[in-house]
Order: structure tokens, then sequence, then C-alpha cells
DNA sequence: GTGAAAGCGCTAACAC
DNA sequence: GTGTTAGCGCTTTCAC
């Protein structure tokens, strides 16, 4: 017997000792089909290459193993229709539970009916959601690059950030300032083409950009411009991956609590398991600033040589 | 019946609509068990946080997905004994094969007894391999440098890369140069710190790292020593992942076909499926220089004023 | 072509 | 405390 209730000491002692002679295995197949529980939760990871998700995995980990659970990863690729093949994966695969990290998936709603499930990353309707206040990270980026002294601050934005937009909008108002926005994309090459539009037309002194990868390639943008980070302009990005922290890049980034919400998704997926019917639940979680030297005051010109040390 | 052999056309219809009303779902694990296998392969990442395993995995996705096999990650943080474990949940699981990316874990041999095993990126002792040849691609490297001019490149190595290391001592020997080595890591800290020591020590003119992730960190150590790339140190890494191509970045680096090594270790485990008694495979597969704008011509000192395009 | 029966390795429920 | 039994949902084998 394997995690016993009353059994005799010196039997189980026996047991074990054996099992592990014969190099016996408890065949978990076996046992979830009586159990009729994986003790397993799938999740569906939008794209493997952005590091953001990487630390969310590692949460979602940490929780999962505490828990006693396994986690299996897939992926769609960005693809709704691979995505989609995924989940039914996971779903014939009989997971106990399901974890969307930004899925492009259409149907959430009818998924969610078939088994827990909770979105991370990503707002979506009628499901459980952890996600990150994007509005309140949204003004922390522009109130830092205000009390900098900026006053045309610029956004890259990209669809499926739109709350940052907004949340970068209402700020800029708030501040009495004019938004100044390029669409963009969440990728080095939509950062790119972002900063260009950017720098070409309204000769911002700072640019917030919809994540760190657009932020880097915003820096590519600036630089091929002639101009300097921070010197010319200021750059903030928001994840704080650790490409923000590299110190080459040294980007002041909005830092996501990524670990937590890994921790919170598994949370959020046994509360609903308890209550199935239960309304669906929005957990925010509270970014902050992480100021590193791509941010500085928007000083005079003469201040403003290079950006070196 | 799902996928049939004789059955008549206007049955399988009916039940196929019926199924669909029902929302009807084959249960893979009742399936599993009576089949004996999983269609499943685990895959153990080293690290999910670099972003070559990303990459790497998704060869191993395609490939999969091609012979209809599924794929489960688990990962064990570059810890030994968390590696066993997740490892062992996959022997329990009942995986039909085993795919290991640059495992740390002991006692690989054994594994490989029980479920057919291949390691990627890492040379192992009996059992199946898939790796790029790094001789080769440290040769590159130096070969590279040398025709720009270089006569004083140096190595920042680390434990898991012997095998660059010592492609690059041989390469430097055969050019007629001196070697110049300083241990560091696989990680922007650990190639930060071996670049510092090496600038303070040799006077490289050119740095070739063990990988992108220490390359980023030298980058940083020379940038720190007021010296720029390339005008004063050409930096090459190994790799060539996508960080390596981010323009601010730019960097020369090796590039492995990852996702060929990914397809690759998929039909080694189908290989051994086939014939569990053959001899250990060994698939090697060949790198080549991605070249940008982080190596240069050793060119007088004047002409080394910065490295701005 | 189609239905019935056995059994994969385990857990749970119930006797001993 | 310990042995026995039924049955999870499927595939396979063998009758029909």
């Amino acid at each position: 017997m394997r995690g016993a209730p009353n059994v005799s000491e010196a039997r189980r002692a026996a047991v074990l000792q054996a099992a592990a002679e014969l190099g016996y295995r408890p065949n978990l197949v076996a046992r979830s089909l009586v159990e009729r529980r994986t003790r397993t939760l799938g999740v569906l990871v939008s794209d493997l290459h952005n590091p953001f998700f990487a630390e969310v995995i590692d949460g979602l980990q940490a929780e999962a193993q505490e828990r006693g659970l396994r986690i299996v990863l897939g992926t769609g690729r960005r693809d709704p229709a691979e995505e989609a093949e995924t989940v039914e994966a996971f779903l014939q695969q009989d997971v106990d539970g399901l974890v969307l990290l930004s899925p492009r998936l259409p149907g959430i709603e009818d998924v969610a009916a078939a088994v827990p499930t909770v979105v991370v990353a990503t707002r979506a309707e009628h499901v459980d959601v952890v996600v990150n206040d994007d509005a309140l990270g949204a003004e922390l980026a522009v109130a830092h690059l205000a009390e900098l002294g900026h006053e045309r601050i610029a956004h890259i934005a990209a669809a499926g950030t739109q709350e940052r937009r907004a949340g970068y909008e209402s700020a800029i108002a708030r501040h009495g300032l004019e938004a100044l926005i390029a669409d963009g994309d969440v990728t080095d090459e939509g950062g790119y083409r972002g900063a260009q539009r950017l720098l070409a037309n309204g000769r911002p002194t700072a640019i917030f950009a919809c994540n760190d990868l657009a932020a880097l390639g915003a820096l590519t943008a600036i630089e091929e411009a002639g101009l300097s980070v921070p010197g010319d302009v200021s750059l903030v990005g928001y994840d704080n991956t650790y490409l923000a922290s590299i110190r080459h890049i040294a980007l002041t980034s909005v830092d996501q609590p990524r670990h937590r919400m890994g921790r919170l998704a598994v949370e959020a997926l046994d509360a609903r398991r308890e209550a199935p019917g239960a309304p669906p639940a929005l957990h925010t979680v509270t970014p902050h600033l992480e100021i590193r030297s791509s941010s500085a005051s928007h000083a005079p010109r003469a201040a403003r040589a290079s950006r070196a040390p």
C-alpha cells in the first residue's frame, strides 16, 4: 500500500522494500481511471518564447506541486485553431483544471463549462480571471515620466493590451498632457515600427511601450534615429521580464507579480472546483514600477549627451 | 466507433452525430490503460527561461504532432533532485518516451533502460543523443574573429559547455594564437563576471562567449569598462536565440538548428522503440555562424570610435 | 458486418 | 487491521 491509513509498520516496510526491489511503479493512468480525476492541470501557453510566461509558469508549478498536482503544458503558438486543438487534447486527457495564459481561443465559456478554467494575463468574460491592474500599471509609468519632467509622453499600443492603452490615455489626461499613440505589437518588430512612427511625427521625449519586447524594438529605433536613451528619449516597458534587467538594456519597466499570478491561478481553480456554480471571480494583482536607467529627467539639451554612465 | 475499419457509412454518420450532440469525448486515460501506451512524450526542460529551449520545443512539438503524439513538459529548474522527481512522474504517467533537454540528472542510463530516452543539447553516455557539433561551432567563431584580424581572442567558459571550450582551444592553437579563458556561467551574470576578468587581465580584442546569455553579460562588462562593441572588442555568442537578433543587441552568434534538433529527438525515440537493443545513437547536427554587428575587423585605434552605424 | 465478453492496473467498499 | 470484490471506460477477441 502506498500512502496508507491503518497498516502495520512492519508490513509497510516490507512492502515498500519489495516494491523497490522489483522496481514497481504505481500506474497513474489506472489510478486516474478509477478515481475520475487525474490530478493534472492543463496549461495553455500562448507563446513559449515570451519570458513573461515562463515566470508565470514557475509560480503555477510551485503552487501545483504543493497541492500534489501535476502540470502539463501545451502551446497553440498564438493560433486560435491550434489552441483549440490543444485544449481539446487536455479535455480528453481528463485534466482537472485548465489554465489559459493569454489565450487567443474563442468560446472559452464553453470550455469553462466542461472543466474548471482560469484565464491569466488577459481579460475574459464569464470565466475566472487573474490579471494585474493594467490601468494602474500604465498610470505608474506615466506618473513616473511626468515627474521626471516629460511632457510629450508617447505610447506604443498593441492588440491585447487595450487596458494599458486606456490607462495611459486617462493618466495622460489627468496630467493635462496630450496623448500620442502609435499602433505596434507585443514584439521587438512591433515596438520598432511603432517608435519609428512616433519619432517621425510627435517628437516625444518619453515612450511607454506596451511590453518589454516592444520596448526593446523601440530602443533600436531610437538609436537608429541618432538619439540616445535616456538622454534624448526615456523608455518604459511592461512586464519587467529578465530582459529588462539585463544590464546592457536596464529598462525601467512595470512589474507584474508573475509568480503570484501563477499561484493565484491554481487557487482559483481549486475554488471553482469547490463551488462550480459561483459567479466568475476576477483576481486583480497590483503592479509596481521597477526603475532602471532607461528613464531619466527631461533635462535641457546640453545635458543630454549620451547614455553612458 | 472512432477511427474505424469496417463499419457501414450510415451507422458511422449516425454515431458521430450522436456523439457530437451528446458532447461525447473519448476518454484517453481509459484508452491508454488498455493499450498500454499513452502516445505521450515527456519532455524535461532544464530551464524554461532560456529561449534556446523554447525553440527546440517548437521542433519537438511539430514532429510529435505529425506522429500523433502529445507532449507533456516538465521542468526541474536546473536542480538534479527536482529533475529526478519530474522524470519519475513521467514514468508513472507511463509516457512512451522521454526527451531530456540539457539535463543535470544523474543515472540517465537507468531511466533509459525503462523507457526510450533521448538527451538533447548535452552529451551523455549510453543513451541516444542529439547535439550540435560544438567543436565546429567554436571553430567557426574563432575562424571568423581571426579572419577579422583579431589575435587576442578570449573565451568565457562554463560548466556544461566543455566541448565549446575544447573546440575553442584547438581552434586557437590551429590559428597559432594564445588561449585566453575565464570561467563564467551560461547566464547574464556569469558572462558579466567572466568578461570583467578577461578585460582586467588579457586585453582581448574579441570575446567568444559560451552562449548568448553570457554574451549579453559580457556586453555589459565591456561597456562598463568604457569600451565599445565592436569598436574595441568584438563579441560572439552561441545559440543564436532571438536575443541575438534583437537589433539593439545584434549579436554575432553560432546557430544551432534547434527546430531540427527537436524533430531529430522524436525520430530517435521512434527508432529506439523499434530497436530497443540497438547501440546508443549519436545524432550530430551542423551549426553555422550568424554574423551581425557585434563583430568587426580589428582596426587601428583611430577607427574604433564608437559602435554606432 | 455487429454484439458480447474479457481485462488493462488500480481504488473503494465491504466483508472477514 | 487485512483479504476480497466490483468496476472505472475503453480496446480487443471471438462469436454470431
